[in-house]
DNA sequence: GTCTCACTGATACCAGGTCTCATAACCATG
DNA sequence: CATGGTTATGAGACCTGGTATCAGTGAGAC
């Protein structure tokens, strides 16, 4: 079965309705590699209509399919997702993106839940920096 | 020395110089209890441009005058600053802003660089919940 | 005083995202 | 297969947050 059959038997399964809209956006998102903005899929989802693209990519946030990445400026990309909780580590250089398996802050969270008596519902946590092969390439070019 | 001179003899201090607009913007941000949009500082330093106001808290953001509090939608809000690295755990009811004291992911990125071979030039960390007023309140109304 | 350069504000612009609304497609049911 | 209710669509207006442009100004060094 295909990713893009799989994701399908998801939507159905939840009741949503397979629009060749939906599909032609889910099939732009499965073709990327890497992280992507909403625009990205605009474009290359084309005829689709903006609204639809970005109430899909809603849709496909709330079922996990995809994660969204947060950008050093604040700006939100999406990224094909790894199922569960997790954290990015991501190259400022290249735009790779290394998935962290665990949550790193989990521990942290009960223990801030205990010292500060919030009851703490989420956090957002990104890492920034450059990978081993765009590290090695500043070195040649510098 | 107020605060807003204090401010101001940093900014003397790098040669940055004091202007009318300046010091509205400075004294609107002062004034301010928890975090705040730089909308609201554009309405409350009237008579600044809209884009001074950007550039000086761009540039308040660079002496570490303010600091940047990241919202659980991924917009960017801004807090007078304590100095140095910290991070936020935000009420998401009331807003209030709790600063966390130590940066709880330093050694994260320590293992993080040794295990990834990337060389890790900052992250994202932001904590959210309910403080211990709302979760009360939240208790009474229910 | 005057000269120079950082600074300013109006305004246009851009990006990312939501709202509206008439229309169309889906599909359960009679 | 007709019908009806729900869900999805896309065009486009709109909104928010932020930047670029550029002529004009005023701060402060001399």
């Amino acid at each position: 079965m295909s990713e893009l059959e799989s994701v399908i038997r998801q939507l159905e399964a939840l009741d949503h309705r397979i629009t060749p809209s939906r599909v032609a956006v889910i099939a732009a998102v499965l073709a990327q590699s890497g992280h992507f903005s909403v625009e990205t899929i605009v474009h290359q989802a084309r005829g689709v209509g903006r609204a639809t693209v970005f109430r899909t990519m809603r849709l496909l946030t709330e079922l996990d399919i995809v994660c969204r990445v947060l950008l050093e400026d604040a700006s939100l990309h999406y990224r094909v997702s790894r199922r569960g909780h997790h954290h990015h580590l991501v190259c400022v250089s290249c735009g790779n993106v290394q998935d962290l398996d665990e949550c790193a802050v989990s521990d942290l969270v009960r223990e801030l839940a205990a010292a500060t008596e919030y009851e703490i519902e989420g956090h957002w946590l990104e890492f920034y920096g450059r990978c081993a092969a765009c590290r090695s390439s500043v070195a040649l070019t510098t």
